[in-house]
DNA sequence: ACCCCGTATTGGAACGCTCCAAACGTGGCG
DNA sequence: CGCCACGTTTGGAGCGTTCCAATACGGGGT
């Protein structure tokens, strides 16, 4: 006999515990018990309180178990303006993935705004005051950066997608292995024949761009090939670019390997300008696979960071971390992907 | 006399509104007046209130308030997976102003991910359920999008990034003007004395491609400027623009604006092939303004989506929408900008 | 001097949840 | 037969805030 009453849950109303409990006959407790730990309860009465809360689709207020808990299951993001030159890296594909690992172990992203200028940690205050803001995802981490050491103070936890570069790391991190792309990179380059492998990198002295260079360096000495003169160093932008991929093309270099695609742009101009095109003869193999890679002519080949493999790894270690705070630090690093196209 | 302790508001602590009180030998009431309705305190109050909460860097427990208020101050953004093919619009920037504007106004944005089979709905359901959030925007909305309609249905406040293109909104939109952002290139490109004006646009069908498509149109109309055969269309692939733009090529066109910065792409190469380089000769003018814009030889003119002011009308109508929920539905449109470059 | 009224301020109650200590059987054991 | 122990279940208390009704305080009118 159905009746007129929708079976489905009711939608957007606020069940609470109270009304679950009377539904299906049970105190209170017992229905919270059921949801946080439901072997306290005898099967049958568990079974019992699981089809109320089916019934009437009761989901916990978070507020009012963050209220008590002091855990809000709310996780930190502070998203900074990109309107300051350098875009921040592909954003969306990361918070994605974090989002979704999170989502999945009962967690949320919350944004905020982190000024330019600012380090920020007003951001940073503001979030762990007003939402108590159990842990927090750092992203863009630069040498200088007093984010970590300050979160690390206060013993908040957190997790960094990049490493600090200052030796000694004091909390968690997530990095792509960008030595072991370029590395990756100058092998492949090799089995295709190429002896004269450049390197078209970024002024030395930023940690990323170091680490990049390295692997270029070292995969190439493995190979008994010479580095001398084969570096050059170019702001990130295609203009600077083009002047050092000339220099490069004028030492007799016939593939290389760009610390950026916009590096790897200045490649295929100084080509061009010699009346040349990227391809077997003088192959280049990008960094970080940005969307213009697929659309050049030809197309160009990149090292691919594994963004959603990074946005799971930082949502993991953070959550072990919340489970134990004093357990060792932990460093996940990943390998890009060498993704194949038509310039090298 | 300066005591040891330390002047500066105590960090990451749990300040309460009753420690305030105390400090400021008040009642916890006047605390919580001070800060929702200052004009009940009496002058004097309200500032050794205020000196109160700033000593001691009082800041309200969201959770608390959200428990009592039934507002959560929480703004829910859907983020889809961008596995899907095709990238969601250039997120980041659009996310930061979001946030930016949203903090501002005392409000976070929550994410959580969609998967792309499921409409979602269960994510929308749960974080207004677990979270209580007070509204939501929404971002990639398409014609078919159940979002809109269920939302509604509950009275849950939202306004969309994008129309829905199916006459009837049921709730507040912000877009950007496609038409009128085609029509001002058409009109730039007349004033550096072009006649023959093409359009490299995407399958009729989509709002998007069919808005812009309209604005070329009407501006050549306007202009007495003929658009028969004028009109090609392709996928948003390099590939399929390159045939495009070489028919258009054909017809004599010696300019094209084009739906996207793909579909310019496209006219790029098909000049390439023909030992041509876009130019005052063969001028194109992109759309959405990529990063790949200025990268390009010769870098290209493009319209630039201005996602900065998107984001701050969206949060602008949401926050107003949440102050009143019967006030009449709004649309809010802002014009592209064209950024000139070397390709027109 | 007294009462009344408006302004300023106050503490109890409640939001929905979990911690805690206590209550409730129920069966084994002295 | 009574008592204790253990496995289950229960309601009170309180997290920090705001709503609400009540109180305290003055100042004017009578």
């Amino acid at each position: 006999m159905h009746a007129h009453s929708s079976p489905r849950p009711r939608t957007g109303s606020a069940v609470t515990l109270e009304m679950v409990a009377a539904r299906a006959g049970v105190g209170r407790q017992t229905v919270s018990n059921a949801i946080n730990s439901p072997d306290l309860l005898r099967p049958q009465t568990l079974e019992r309180v699981r089809r109320a809360i089916d019934e009437l689709g009761y989901r916990p207020h978070r507020a009012a178990q963050a209220l008590k808990t002091r855990a809000s299951r709310l996780i930190g993001y502070g998203i900074r303006s990109s309107s300051t030159g350098v875009p921040t890296p592909v954003l969306d594909q990361f918070l994605h993935s974090l989002s979704e690992a999170a989502d999945r172990a009962g967690y949320r992203v919350v944004l905020f705004a982190v000024a330019p200028e600012d380090d920020g940690l007003t951001g940073y205050q503001q979030l762990l005051d007003e939402h108590g803001a159990d842990g927090f995802v750092l992203s863009g981490t630069d040498r200088g950066d007093r984010r970590q050491g300050w979160l690390h103070e206060r013993g908040v936890p957190y997790v960094a997608f990049g490493r600090t570069w200052t030796g000694r790391d004091v909390g968690d991190w997530v990095d792509v292995d960008g030595a072991a792309g370029t590395s990756a990179a100058v092998r492949h380059l090799a089995g295709l024949g190429h002896r004269r492998i450049g390197f078209l990198g970024w002024p030395k002295g930023s940690g990323v761009g170091d680490d990049r260079a390295r692997g270029w360096q070292g995969a190439m000495r493995e190979l008994g090939l010479s580095t001398r003169g084969r570096r050059m160093e170019s702001a990130d932008d295609p203009g600077h670019a083009t002047e050092a991929a000339e220099r490069l093309l004028a030492t007799g270099a016939t593939a290389v390997v760009a610390a950026s695609d916009t590096l790897a742009l200045g490649w295929y101009q100084a080509l061009r300008r010699a009346g040349r095109t990227p391809g077997p003869e003088a192959a280049v193999i990008g960094f970080d696979d940005s969307p213009i890679a697929p659309l050049l002519f030809p197309s160009l080949s990149s090292l691919a960071q594994p963004l959603d493999a990074v946005g799971r790894a930082c949502m993991q270690l953070l959550l072990e971390r919340l489970g134990d705070h004093r357990r060792p630090i932990e460093h996940v690093l990943l390998e890009p992907e060498l993704v194949l196209r038509e310039s090298a």
